[in-house]
DNA sequence: CGCTACTTTCACAAATTTGTGAAGTTAAGG
DNA sequence: CCTTAACTTCACAAATTTGTGAAAGTAGCG
């Protein structure tokens, strides 16, 4: 976690110049937003927490104590994060603690398991075009289906070389290598 | 409905040549992966059959024998889908039926409604950027997510335009203005 | 090799979500 | 207008999901 000297979830902002109790709002805002959008509530405010974050990496027990869940709940949700790849697992060598970390790239890898998702679709419909008929109306409707996900998955490659493309005329901080949106 | 010769959801194909048991399976099949990637179950159920309905339209009472489920599980699943803009209501004149239909390019209205939702969040995170302060390490990562967001709404548009030209290339079947996909 | 700090797993209780039947509402057709 | 067919709303029961405490498992470090 950023601050050792923070105070918890509701607490007050005390010395750091970043206001503890409004960053704990924005965490639990987006997460929410995150959930109504589909994920997991823990693995929305896990992740919202670590976006939040400085270091974009903090541990179980610093989660727990942020978002004032137990261990339980933390390990459910990190290994939901990790499952679909927002989220690393790390251990500090010559410690017991395992850390969490946003992954490089966090929402190319999102949208990459969107992908994912799309192929399982895709091979779903194109059954279902087999089973109906490719000359009837529900079958050319499903077959255009297909195709339009096909298209999608080919343009997603294309659309992410331009991002770093884009990217670059940004000013950005230099990327340290870890943890990055 | 397509046809009237059918029997029910689990029932055997009659004389149509159409397996009215594999495609009730597709139909369930296909729901229950868009379940799974969170969109509720009875409104996957019902954009599902309507897709691979034939005219793409089915009355509620054709919804709820298709999918044995009651008035009141349809009419929810409905209100649902035509708040995001899947799915039409209409009302066959001299009816008190109403209809539901498929509305054109349903995927480019679902995707949409996505864009919405990325709106959504980056006046979230734009706030949240304003909370951490940009010069902070959280705070740039946050901007630069913005930034993302940004970039994919923009690209989206691009990415329609091409679809539609990308459509012309495919062979299709002519587009009778009502139901697609 | 065992102590201890941490994480994970498991069974359960609480909360939420989901779908239903029944009552209420609306509007077409006489 | 009245009748009646259809849709919607509502309260509730069932099912599912969620988060917890406690027990079990792992792995650092002496």
């Amino acid at each position: 976690m950023t601050s050792e000297t923070e105070t918890g979830a509701t607490g007050q902002s005390m010395s750091s110049g970043r206001d503890a109790e409004a960053v704990s709002r924005f965490v639990e805002r987006f997460a929410s937003e995150m959930t109504e959008a589909g994920m997991q509530r823990m693995a929305s405010r896990v992740f919202a927490a670590l976006l939040a974050d400085d270091d974009g990496s903090m541990t179980s027990a610093e989660l727990a104590v942020a978002l004032q869940i137990s261990p339980a709940a933390v390990s459910g949700a990190v290994n939901y994060l990790t499952q679909v790849s927002m989220v690393g697992r790390e251990r500090d060598p010559g410690s017991r603690r395992d850390r969490y970390r946003l992954l490089d790239e966090v929402w190319f890898a999102t949208f990459a398991s969107r992908d994912r998702v799309l192929t399982r679709w895709e091979s779903t419909l194109k059954e279902g075009v087999r089973i109906l008929g490719e000359d009837t109306p529900a079958g050319a409707r499903i077959a255009e289906t297909v195709a339009f996900f096909e298209f999608l998955q080919a343009e997603l490659v294309g659309m992410m070389d331009r991002w770093h493309e884009h990217r670059k005329t940004l000013g950005l901080p230099a990327r340290d290598g870890r943890a990055n949106a």
